[in-house]
DNA sequence: ACCAATGTAAAACGATCGTTTTACATTGCA
DNA sequence: TGCAATGTAAAACGATCGTTTTACATTGGT
């Protein structure tokens, strides 16, 4: 595992489990099992650094939601959270931590959910038969919904939003 | 306006907007317009300020959610970004800036998540004419997820989640 | 008239922040 | 054999962190 990955993978760790701006830089070496030099030759900044974690990530969440069904879709959510946990999404924690103050980061988070919300639409489209954005919007907001009400609520409310969504898409069938 | 309102209010204001952990004493103590004595006479330390932010505001929130209705507890939610804008809920954001390390502000959020968790419940209940936990579950989830796609989505996930609440309670009903 | 309370302004506390630098070790290729 | 690249360890950078302290002003009640 090379220098760029090790890094990268420690980062998203910490940042994810104890937030961006609580986590520090020695922490960070530390974890990544690097010097500091090296680090900033590799990251060039913080900012940087969660830019990438939040771009890796984009790919990787992504890669998981190349479904052709709604169900799909949070059965895809049902194996992230079973795989990453529940501590809501890392997008939008890290928008608001930095206010959107951080151009780096503010641009990774647009993207993503820009990403996020024509892929709720291609899924619910295909699954539907034909365009429905009032129906994808809602779907959205229960895939949103799954993912921060698990924080307190555990896992049980990815499924709840998959139940909703069958009803809801079930309706818009017929 | 007392000095404990008035640094309650400006703590919440800036916490709100920039973050707890991005938000430093001195830019509070300006905003608050009052000396650095007088803020930690009165509020101890940042962690039991932004406890006492969120307790003070699962009191606001909640006092909107005193509603009969699903459509009630989403126009109420709808009210709530209108005033307050689209950021996320303070609580969880608070919660993960921090890793669930500052017991004070864990506290807070725990107690407010298990009001509202109970609220929706009622609300559900009192709709239906009878207890629907799965239900109350779907519409907790619909209600996070308006709030968190409201900060890219804008205001209009709240109707989306509205009128899908709409549904799945006609549906229960029949 | 005076004491106690309550406030301000500002310096200082040690700690930690993100980042850069200095000095040195290892390694792979020409 | 030697140079360039890539790494480490550790000190240092100035800035800022949350918090406490010092010294002084104002004010309301008995």
């Amino acid at each position: 595992m090379d220098m760029t990955t090790k890094l990268t993978a420690a980062a998203e760790r910490l940042f994810d489990r104890h937030g961006y701006m609580a986590t520090g830089m020695d922490r960070l070496t530390e974890a990544a099992g690097m010097s500091s030099r090296t680090l900033y030759k590799n990251a060039g900044s913080k900012a940087a650094l969660m830019a990438r974690v939040l771009t890796e990530r984009d790919r990787r969440f992504m890669a998981r939601l190349e479904v052709r069904t709604v169900d799909a879709l949070f059965a895809a959510l049902e194996d992230w959270v079973r795989v990453e946990g529940c501590r809501g999404c890392l997008f939008l924690r890290s928008r608001a931590e930095t206010g959107g103050d951080t151009p780096e980061i503010a641009e990774a988070v647009a993207a993503h959910k820009e990403a996020f919300h024509r892929r709720v639409g291609e899924v619910v489209a295909t699954d539907l038969g034909r365009e429905d954005p009032a129906l994808a919007e809602q779907v959205l907001v229960l895939f949103e919904g799954a993912t921060h009400a698990a924080v307190y609520r555990g896992a049980q409310t990815v499924s709840a939003a998959k139940a909703a969504a069958a009803i809801l898409l079930e309706r818009a069938r017929s």
